[in-house]
DNA sequence: AATTTCATGTAACCAGTTACATGATTCA
DNA sequence: TGAATCATGTAACTGGTTACATGAAATT
């Protein structure tokens, strides 16, 4: 239940890649690097560590190919103890603290729940998500209105888009939601 | 000149912020906490080693108010030197990797950009912006014809919604150009 | 055989997080 | 005078960055 808020983004994004199929460091490496999944370094130094971590606390097992060579490859795939911690991540409540601050990991998040919580929770995600903005943008609207912009001479614009961009995602959730539920299927598992 | 790339996100934003007027640190963890200034951490943790490392570096001096006292308060303002890193990393020419990956440090430019290089800067900074938004979007949109989603059902609506918000900036930004011709007034300082 | 690309790793460094500690000030 | 709040700090930990090193496979 604490399974939630055990993954950084980069760990989040590689255990939900991971989920989908099998790979390997490097097929990640390439996934990051090639945009736009993920405003993830390529780094070798980040990914590998990071799937070494997952290997450690059970999410993730290696599966080696080609055995007795000095450098062996392998690819991972996630184990059931990974799956749960998938699940209870993304299917954390979203909160205030995610819209104002981890508005990127919650696209992550989006990017994976279909295929491991359903289409039902994925059309509750959004919703909830949807809901929570629209609380929140009053908010932003009040601070503009309130010139509490630090003395930026600019900074109203900087809001005008920050609450565009909120706008925005509130209509994109609304309109994937429409599409889903006209979309056949439940859950993919 | 390499002054540019010196800064985090956080060092840019304290940079940007103690230029405007002096601050102490309990007024930047103010500024932090308080939405939506930033995603950043208003942990003390954080902003106090932060300033510490800017005057370390000559671009911020505090004013010591209540001497001969075991734990004084400050006040930081902006040096010279301050002011010409500053300048140089504002300045910094808007590229492809900025589009993708620093998106957010973008804004936070925009925010002090106006006050530190004045309104022709600005302009040329919007306008760049721009341009380089709209020739990366049809990368996007070929990624997402490509099908390269790595396996994601719902991979598709998340891209759908990074170039709806890359859209939106862009008109965001033809829009400020606008209201800022319109504008009286060249550089404010 | 040599070069390029695929593929995995490590080590030093650095900045942010969390949690804690403590000094001043204000106000009931 | 005691409590709350303003204000500054530190120490241990963690994870990402950069730069480097090297092993295998494919290509020429």
């Amino acid at each position: 239940m604490s399974d939630a808020d055990i993954h950084t983004t980069l760990s989040l994004a590689i255990l939900g890649l991971v989920s989908l199929e099998p790979r390997s460091g490097y097929d990640l490496k390439k996934i990051f690097s090639s945009t736009p999944m993920g405003h993830f370094s390529a780094s070798p130094g980040a990914i590998y560590p990071a799937l070494r971590r997952l290997e450690e606390r059970g999410f993730v097992a290696g599966i080696v190919e080609r055995k007795h060579v000095l450098r062996p490859r392998q690819k991972y795939k996630i184990t059931e103890a990974g799956m749960q911690s998938l699940r209870a991540t993304l299917g954390r409540p979203v909160t205030r603290r995610d819209i104002v601050w981890h508005c990127e990991e919650l696209i992550l998040r989006f990017a994976f729940i279909r295929d491991v919580l359903g289409k039902a929770k994925t059309i509750e995600f959004l919703e909830i998500l949807a809901a929570r903005i629209e609380e929140y943008i009053p908010s932003l609207r009040a601070e503009m209105a309130a010139q509490r912009l630090h003395g930026s001479a600019t900074g109203a614009y900087a809001l005008e888009l920050g609450i565009e961009k909120y706008k925005i995602t509130v209509a994109w959730a609304k309109r994937v939601v429409r599409a889903l539920n006209k979309s056949a299927g439940g859950s993919s598992r």
